[in-house]
RNA sequence: GGGCGCUUAGCUCAGCUGGUUCAGAGCGUCUGCCUUACAAGCAGAGGGUCGGGGGUUCGAAUCCCUCAGCGCCCACCA
């Protein structure tokens, strides 16, 4: 058989990618094994794939695919997300370029353009993981807006509307005037902006009437010029004056005393408004007066509600001045604060502006608009009893976090929750399910939750009376936030909304682990806890693992406008999906950011190509089964079988914490430095010499179990190889063949530490050959100095296996070295290199006297901690003889030294 | 303003409830090798007073306090 020299991921994969799925290996029902289920986090339907979901959906694949060689019925179950703010402004988008706009079309064709551009772009997400190699039961494929999720949707608002947690509720909310849309307290994301702080003139209306003399402690008049008393007030939101509706004071402020229970004038706009008093306002703060903007603050509204005060909304949806404002109608916000500064100085209105720094807040999909709170009419969940549900299975543990350092902000957040507001004024989305019988008063609101409508009919006539037609009835326009139905993913998957108790909810649910990034914990995690408490009784997943972000190798975020974000596509060309899923992983520690580096990935195809390469050595090798098995490949292989053990279990270890990165680097280690590094040179044939059969029998089995421990990671050069190194049967797959390993024995161990101690020989005779340019064929003889031997040289096959890889011609036992011999230790037994003229005598004696000065300080340290009393009385025993030993030791190899000294003259 | 986390080798990180020669790993660096599986390789080497200071202890990278720097989350001072 040919080999290249060199592995070359691309046909391997697409050819394994197409195996799996033709013999349906992915695919999971319901049967008597363990479940392992995962629910993908389902990304958008018109994204495409960036590093964010390279690292999140490697690290499930290696969940998914270690579950399946465990022995689990692994289910791992795609699908994607509607995304509604975000799918509907990319269609509004492609729209405007055409020449449509949103309100020129009905819903429904609006919708169309949507299904359209969902059906171009969607999926394409799921494509390209398939490329990575991704394991999912691709039947399974979901849609948060396909039949079945919506009518979960649908079910679970009218039955949470019905138990009184869903109500329709006027508040301030979050507006984004560009989707023209209201969003969640949690959708908004506030930056600190550099802005400007405005001083501004309210003149006092009725000084006349009402005599002021604000004054200082010398008696001067204050606030006073030629046009009479004023306050200041600062704000930030100049453009926001036309709703003003009052001034506010501290009761408590001593400065603004003078302006208590006196009327205002508002700036340019004339209008005269109270002066009222709160403690709220900030004595501290600006000059301690406050304008009230009932419409655009949230403060401003609760000050506006406890005092009575008038609302004026001067914002039309889009961000532009309203017609209930006196000035700038039709002028958009932020060209209405460039402006009106402009006015108010030039009407002396404007005292003075200092800089400031405030925080702003955008929409977490749209972050170039700022969101304006406005005072509308919306749907909420109520979350007091959400968060009383969902709080218990995480601080229990039930449900564990991992790192386990967001239960504390996952605590904080429900313990100060706010009601959710779950509509939407956008078409790409759940409809909601109410249906507005007309009243004719703005102020009043007919209506009814029901599933079709023809039941709402029937509800509208029961609350309203019978004389409500069908056509009456008007659905609302609204959709619901997207989140509202992913909350629901774990569940409706399984179709345990509409059918509950069947028998896939059954066995699926509560899933196995949830893999996802700690910015969705409070959008996606917390609520889909909330759901299955309250829908399942029960938790949606046991575990929780929080992936870090990917940034670059400078730590920057990556980003289009740095353009420091690689297509994963190309990578994957290039690296093979095996090595970047390598590369993912070797940056990734469980919960921190990964600095991604392409090097990363460059080591991950490295490491394919080793696996190939020792795939290519034993497959070379030429068998005979009537020659003897040497006994030190029975020893070699005694101890490759015990190191895989050891290390098998070791990594279970890991991923049971998981520590995904350091299973992986346990399992590269294993393969390279003991398989490939020691077992394999150990038992390798000289040149072209053939190898028998029970060695080569054993070490492909060892290597079988090499290929199931990496395959999680590398999913397609282990199951090449897998095909390779025995006889399979189509449909047969390394997938799905079971692996489990015991733990070592006792004897395995003192084996392994047998072969420590080996290694540590072998490689102190290369490390002379090494500083000597001994060249490699030149054989040398190694002394074992002492009297008695019962290291490992005295074993035979050890023995053996030493002159092997060190290049010996002959290993002896000497009772002192002779002169011209270079020495080392392992431990505390010595051996030596004679090597005649080739000793520089005076570098060696040098090297010896460091290295006893060392030992002799290492002494002097021990020697103070055993005479002082305190720590032989308190130390354990184990802890004060170690150190004794530690003692001796030192002394030994100092003794060793000398000699060593002494040897050379 | 509150809360959480981080600071260990040039880089990225591991070091759990204090005590194995505990100061580690990978990568990078340096040196020598085209040794007949692999130069995408092999062998060897160097590299850190564990952010600063203080404390507890027989003993601290590990526990406590404090300072400095960095990061994240939450919060209605305009």
């Amino acid at each position: 058989m040919e080999l290249a020299t060199k592995y070359s991921p691309a046909e391997v994969e697409a050819k394994w990618y197409e195996y799996w799925t033709k013999h349906k290996l992915f695919a999971s029902k319901p049967d008597g094994r363990e479940p392992y289920t995962i629910v993908i986090p389902p990304p958008n339907v018109t994204g495409v794939l960036h590093m964010g979901h390279m690292l999140n959906n490697t690290i499930q694949d290696i969940l998914i695919r270690k579950a399946r060689l465990d022995g689990k019925n692994a289910c791992w179950v795609p699908g994607t997300d509607h995304a509604s703010i975000a799918t509907e402004a990319k269609v509004v988008n492609r729209l405007a370029e055409q020449g449509i706009k949103k309100r020129d079309l009905t819903r429904e064709e609006f919708l169309k353009h949507a299904w359209a551009w969902t059906e171009e772009h969607g999926g394409i997400i799921l494509k390209q993981l398939r490329k990575l190699g991704a394991s999912c039961d691709w039947d399974r494929t979901a849609f948060t807006m396909d039949a079945q999720r919506s009518e979960s949707v649908m079910k679970v608002f009218c039955d949470l509307y019905d138990k009184g947690l869903i109500y329709r509720g006027l508040r301030m909310v979050n507006w984004d005037p560009k989707a023209q849309t209201v969003l969640s307290t949690e959708e908004v994301i506030y930056r600190d902006e550099k802005s400007k702080l405005y001083y501004l003139k309210y003149y006092v209306a009725d000084a006349d009437v009402n005599p002021v003399v604000p004054t200082n402690e010398e008696g001067e008049v204050l606030h006073k010029d030629e046009k009479g008393y004023y306050a200041v007030v600062a704000t930030t939101r100049p453009e926001t004056i036309m709703g003003d509706t009052a001034m506010c004071i501290n009761p408590k402020d001593p400065k603004n005393q003078w302006l208590r229970g006196h009327k205002v004038i508002v700036p340019l706009v004339n209008r005269v408004i109270p002066v009222i008093e709160d403690r709220y306002v900030d004595i501290e703060f600006g000059t301690g007066c406050l304008k009230v903007t009932p419409a655009h603050d949230v403060n401003d509204y609760q000050l506006g509600k406890t005092h009575n005060l008038e609302t004026i909304d001067i914002f039309n949806p889009d961000g532009t001045i309203s017609d209930q404002s006196p000035l700038y109608v039709g002028m958009d916000r932020m060209d209405v604060r460039v402006q009106i500064v402009k006015d108010l100085a030039a009407a002396a209105l404007l005292e003075k502006v200092e800089d400031y720094e405030n925080k702003v807040g955008y929409s977490e999909r749209n972050q170039d608009t700022a969101v304006e709170p406005r005072l509308c009419k919306q749907w909420f969940l109520s979350m007091k009893h959400m968060a009383d549900i969902a709080l218990p299975p995480v601080l229990n543990g039930d449900l564990k976090f991992h790192p386990t350092k967001y239960v504390t902000t996952y605590r904080n957040w429900l313990e100060n929750i706010q009601d959710w507001c779950i509509s939407r004024q956008l078409w790409w989305g759940h409809r909601i399910p109410a249906y507005f019988i007309p009243t004719g008063e703005e102020e009043e609101e007919k209506y009814v939750v029901a599933l079709t409508p023809e039941e709402a009919l029937a509800k509208a006539q029961e609350k309203y009376g019978k004389d409500i037609t069908m056509e009456m009835l008007h659905r609302d326009e609204d959709a619901l936030d997207t989140w509202f139905s992913s909350w629901l993913w774990p569940i409706s998957l399984f179709d345990g909304i509409n059918n509950p108790g069947n028998e896939e909810i059954s066995y699926y649910y509560p899933t196995s682990d949830l893999v996802t990034g700690p910015d969705i914990i409070f959008f996606w995690v917390a609520r889909m806890i909330m759901a299955g408490e309250e829908y399942m009784g029960d938790i949606p997943f046991r575990n929780v693992y929080f992936t870090g972000i990917v940034r670059d190798k400078l730590g920057r975020k990556m980003s289009k406008s740095l353009g420091n974000s690689p297509d994963p596509l190309e990578l994957i060309e290039k690296y093979g999906a095996d090595g970047v899923r390598m590369g993912m992983m070797l940056a990734a520690p469980a919960g921190n950011d990964i600095l991604y580096d392409d090097a990363l990935c460059a080591q991950g195809l490295a490491f394919c190509n080793k696996m190939w390469n020792a795939f290519r050595l034993v497959k070379g090798w030429e068998v005979r089964t009537d020659i003897d098995q040497p006994e030190a490949n029975v020893t070699s292989i005694a101890w490759m079988q015990a190191n895989v053990k050891a290390t098998y279990a070791e990594i279970n270890d890991l991923y049971s914490k998981y520590r995904l990165n350091e299973a992986l680097m346990a399992a590269f280690k294993l393969f390279t430095d003991e398989f490939s590094g020691w077992f394999l040179e150990m038992i390798k044939p000289a040149y072209q010499a053939p190898i028998d059969g029970k060695t080569l029998a054993a070490t492909l089995d060892i290597f079988d179990q090499l290929l199931h421990i990496i395959h999680p990671f590398m999913p397609f050069i282990t199951e090449e190889l897998w095909q390779h190194i025995a006889e399979r049967k189509e449909g047969e797959s390394l997938m799905v063949s079971v692996f489990k390993t015991k733990e070592p024995t006792d004897e395995e161990e003192k084996l392994i530490a047998l072969v420590e101690e080996m290694k540590q020989i072998v490689s102190g005779v290369r490390a002379i050959r090494q500083s000597k340019n001994i060249p490699q064929r030149e054989p040398l003889v190694l002394q074992v100095v002492g009297a008695a031997r019962n290291g490992v040289t005295s074993i035979p096959a050890f023995a053996a296996i030493i002159e092997k890889l060190a290049g010996l011609g002959k290993t002896e036992q000497v009772s002192e070295k002779g002169e011209g011999t270079q020495a080392f230790l392992v431990g505390t037994d010595e051996y030596a290199v004679p090597l005649g003229n080739l000793i520089d005598a005076d570098a060696e004696r040098e090297k010896a006297e460091t290295e006893i000065k060392r030992l002799q300080g290492f002494m002097a340290g021990i020697e103070k901690k055993l005479s002082n009393e305190r720590f032989v009385q308190n130390a354990p025993q184990q802890v004060v003889e170690l150190e004794r030993k530690k003692l001796a030791d030192a002394q030994s190899k100092i003794a060793a030294l000398e000699a060593t000294i002494k040897s050379l003259g």
